[in-house]
DNA sequence: CGCTCCTTTGACAGTAATCAACAATTGTGG
DNA sequence: CCACAATTGTTGATTACTGTCAAAGGAGCG
């Protein structure tokens, strides 16, 4: 079994290390935040979280662990649009929606911390600097799909998997999950083919082409980036869509 | 020079609407939005409304017209990541994101109706009701990016094509501009590849075999549906993620 | 009426998909 | 703890979808 992809710490921390690199959060705040978690859970890797067109009244926060966000289409295409880390809400898009339209699922054994809706509810109603935070979390994982998009629409089968190691290294390096270009990423190459729009065969070349470049190495579920400028180069990734940065929310 | 592709009337109309379907407004709240709206501006086509990176402190209205939000890469390759109808917010992530990490760009005349971040702050610390509200479009945004996605990575050029004009058909529905399977659509085969990351010339081609089975043509800005449960069956289109219809927000 | 941009078409190239088989790894149960 | 099963990874041969290059025909504009 895949050991979990995360730190064991309190519910909340990957979330308010999350924030705070973007802005203050006081202490008042904090105590919020920490107070509207109403359960943690541990759910299995590959386990779905949020079923598709089911109406939620709770979303969920990731504590440690890999989440996906997917589809499926016809014949067995599947798409995953987004994959998250240890602090990521992973289906808090789905608090004003009611329901979401794709799949979340665990890839690894999770964490999760349970939030109702009310709770959050109640936050637009009476802290709104903290409202607008939240708010601005889900307009990040925006960006990330508009590059997403980018990267599937005009980027080639190298370019598109050097994106994503670049990327979830920027992403877990700001919850500490990677340090000297090294990160744990329990993903099968058909996961990362699911990620791309590749096929499994393709990614497991692909992968091979960016080990033979000295680029990065991908395997038994850890990432090595060998050479990250170089790797950034391939992928064309500037890391500026992630907005990580302090500004006054 | 293009006709406006829009109605004319009060520059909130098209975004009352569009919230209108969604959940209620009350005249106290249709008076607030009316009143964020400082000024009516009109862009010429072809004009960048929103350049990548530069700070702002405005939001956009689209009131009437086509804008798009796309990105270059290196030699050429462009994406377009999202066309925006009137009634569209087409820089509202910029609210809180401070900038954006793509160029908004006009791509017909456009009136636009601007709403300063500071009255958008001001709403999220008086009016939740619509600071919810306003947060709920960005989350649609962000739907039409995750369908955006699985439709580059997982669907063929017919399928593509197919899926992006029975998107902008119930788009334009939602505000008006569209009946009868027909709508205006002043994109050029060059936007229609940059949206579906392809090349205009197979765009050319796949337009024509729509057309040979009598599908839908794409032609002189116009779009006409031949057969829409046919077009929508070969782009697996469900408006489902567009997450139209009544639900208190 | 000449120019520019857009559309259309053909020939050819190339990236990635498909099909198939086998190796390696991980998991399971006796 | 070993043997078998299942999943995942690897590689080769072939196909096909889409891209690239090139050129000509239309449409709109000044």
């Amino acid at each position: 079994m895949d050991s979990p992809v995360g730190f064991i710490g309190e519910p909340a921390d990957g979330l308010l290390r999350k924030l705070r690199v973007r802005d203050q959060i006081s202490r008042e705040e904090e105590a919020v935040i920490r107070g509207v978690i109403a359960e943690v859970r541990v759910v299995k890797a590959g386990q779905i979280i949020v079923p598709a067109e089911m109406p939620v009244s709770i979303s969920t926060l990731l504590c440690d662990g890999l989440v996906c966000r997917y589809k499926d289409l016809g014949s067995g295409r599947r798409q995953i649009m987004d994959i998250h880390v240890a602090g990521d809400f992973v289906d808090l898009h789905a608090f004003l929606l009611g329901k979401l339209e794709h799949n979340v699922a665990a890839i690894t054994d999770c964490r999760l911390a349970i939030v109702p809706h009310k709770a959050l509810r109640a936050i637009t109603e009476t802290h709104p600097h903290l409202a607008r935070f939240l708010w601005f979390v889900t307009l990040v994982d925006a960006a990330v799909l508009r590059e997403q998009i980018l990267s599937i629409g005009r980027r080639n089968a190298l370019q598109r998997i050097a994106h994503l190691l670049c990327e979830l290294e920027a992403r877990l390096q700001v919850v500490g999950l990677a340090e000297g270009g090294r990160y744990r990423l329990p993903l099968t190459q058909s996961d990362v083919a699911d990620a791309t729009g590749l096929t499994s065969v393709h990614v497991n070349r692909t992968l091979r082409t960016l080990r033979d470049r000295g680029l990065a190495t991908f395997r038994s579920g850890e990432v090595t980036i060998h050479d990250q400028p170089g790797l950034r180069q391939v992928a064309e990734f500037d890391p500026g869509y992630l907005y990580i940065g302090r500004r006054p929310i």
